[in-house]
RNA sequence: GGCCCUAUCGUCUAUCGGUUAGGACACAUCCUUCUCAAGGAUGGAAGCAGGGUUCGAUUCCCUGUAGGGUCACCA
């Protein structure tokens, strides 16, 4: 469990280019960056396609980029440049692993050389139904070991008639596997539950287990930080480490993200690509902090951290060992915090990158829309909000509300006075008159306003007067308060609302 | 099913044997010169169960239970 600060920590973040970042890819992004930066050490990104079906075009530009928008930026591997095309740095590449086949060849002929793997010609049939007799026979599933017992004549034949191949780990039979997790402390294997996992696969790509080795002993890594799924095949990396007589890096298996019913996080049951985060207009500061948050947190009560200051604060040791449910009202209100923090200019910006077209068609938009923000940032949370509500709470801003039932105009204690919507009227028919005669400059300020409108509430109480103006100018029950209202609106329009 | 990991409010979590078990989100109530929002205040809300160890366990150990992960020529 010690942890030496002295020395520098290198840690890296080694995602399959599937289609998208995952947000658990994120944080597990997140921590590795967090633990190489602190040390002062080096984070790499390493691309690991090796499963040439699984593979999908653009998927390491989705998260090179998704990576860069939450700013987390590799020092080594694969990255972006000014222009934001994908680029390599880096003196251990190349950081892409289908253009490192010949290395995990030579290593893999390297193991069976030295007798830790040997040649399988089973064909995907046998291999089936070696499955289902083991398990009939209730024996731990995994491979039977059938080519291990081929004779090296035996062998020679086969190679020489290009029977199709793969490369086996040999797993010896008795003993255990004992390591140090970072995170959790003490695990152990028994090497008899540890299959013979091929290593080289029969289309000449390496399986995960030797390239992930491979390259993490060349590219120098220090800490496997990665997802607590990966913690019961580690016992046949650490095999691999001792085979080919390498320093073994430090494992670190976080917790995993999970789904509301507690299980892992999937595509079903909601976004898990960063860029459906980014897209709804959650804040790339937002998402890692809250993402930083799910298994880890300083020890006291603070909350709201820049990257920056995660990095002087983040350990492992403080990491959590069980997972964490991906809370998206937790995320809302880490987002409503940053959004808070934003400049008048970037919040403006933000706001129009979500105002529908039908909005910015308004003639009045571009008056509006600035003035508009006070009121926004208090009802907001994300960009989507904007979209979702915008007929109901947005759109009266950009074009005149129909009130369809005059009624409405009456405050609940007119309500009963049958004369109650003409004494509405004339209240706000003074109200009025009030407005238009002040001065155009006076419109800028909210004080202003109230201020000539007031003595009125008090001649005819508060919501006798201020709710009919408020539902005249909004044709809503619910709106901000009418000082506001008209603030916003200007002068020219709240006159024609009235 | 085998193996592995995990277990404090609904959720994220603090506590490194002794606390009125703390905070945040969410929720409820109240205040906040009309409504809503924001803000403020207050409140409800937790140690999976059973055994040990100990003067004392949420904390350490064991068992059970529950949840999760993993058992591919996918990562």
């Amino acid at each position: 469990m010690s942890e030496n600060t002295n020395t520098q920590i290198v840690t890296r973040f080694a995602p399959s280019p599937t289609g998208y970042l995952h947000v658990g890819g994120l944080r597990t992004a997140l921590y590795a960056y967090l633990m190489a930066k602190k040390s002062g050490g080096r984070f790499l990104l390493r691309i690991e396609d090796t499963d040439q079906a699984r593979t999908v075009e653009g998927g390491i530009e989705n998260i090179t980029h998704s990576l860069a928008w939450a700013g987390i930026i590799p020092d080594e591997g694969i990255k972006l440049d000014e222009n934001g095309a994908i680029m390599e740095t880096g003196h251990n590449g190349p950081y892409i692993q289908s253009e490192r086949l010949n290395l995990y060849k030579k290593y893999a002929e390297e193991l069976i050389e030295k007798g830790h793997a040997y040649y399988c010609f089973c064909t995907p049939e046998r291999l089936e139904e070696v499955k289902t007799q083991r398990q009939a026979d209730k024996l731990p599933p995994g491979y039977d070991g059938l080519c291990k017992t081929l004779s090296k004549e035996e062998v020679d034949v086969k190679l020489q008639a290009s029977e199709k191949h793969v490369i086996r780990l040999s797993i010896p039979e008795v003993g255990a596997s004992v390591f140090e997790d970072q995170i959790r402390g003490s695990v152990s294997f028994q090497y008899s539950d540890v299959d013979d996992q091929v290593l080289l696969k029969s289309d000449g790509f390496p399986t995960y287990h030797l390239a992930v080795v491979v390259d993490d002993h060349h590219m120098e890594v220090t800490h496997v930080i990665r997802g607590e799924e990966w913690i019961s095949s580690t016992p046949k990396h650490l095999y691999l480490y001792e085979c080919f007589g390498w320093e073994k890096p430090l494992f670190a298996h976080l917790p995993l993200l999970l789904n509301s019913d507690r299980s892992k996080l999937s595509k079903r049951q909601g976004d898990v690509a960063v860029m459906d985060y980014k897209d709804k207009g959650y804040l790339p500061e937002a998402l890692l902090n809250f993402v930083a948050f799910l298994g880890w947190n300083p020890g006291d009560e603070r909350e709201l951290f820049t990257l920056k200051e995660l990095v002087e604060e983040f350990s492992l040791e403080k990491v959590n060992k069980s997972g964490a449910v991906f809370n998206l009202e937790k995320l809302d209100w880490y987002n409503h915090e940053y959004l808070k923090k934003l400049s008048k200019e970037e919040f403006e910006s933000y706001v129009d990158n979500f105002m529908p077209a039908i909005a910015k068609e308004s003639d009045n938009y571009k008056e509006v829309l600035p003035r508009l923000l006070g009121t926004l940032i208090e009802r907001i949370e994300k960009g989507t909000d904007i979209t979702d509500t915008y007929e109901e709470n947005i759109s009266y801003f950009f074009t005149k509300p129909n009130i369809q039932d005059e009624n409405t105009l009456v405050w609940k204690s007119l309500k009963d006075d049958a004369d109650g919507l003409p004494k509405s009227k004339s209240y706000i028919a003074e109200v009025r008159e009030i407005l238009s005669n002040l001065e155009d400059d006076k419109w800028s300020d909210k004080e202003a306003i109230k201020d000539v409108v007031w003595p009125l509430t008090d001649k005819y109480g508060r919501g006798e007067v201020l709710w009919p103006l408020r539902v005249s100018l909004s044709g809503r029950e619910k709106s901000p308060d009418p000082f506001e209202l008209c603030f916003i609106l200007g002068k020219e329009e709240v006159l024609r609302r009235i």
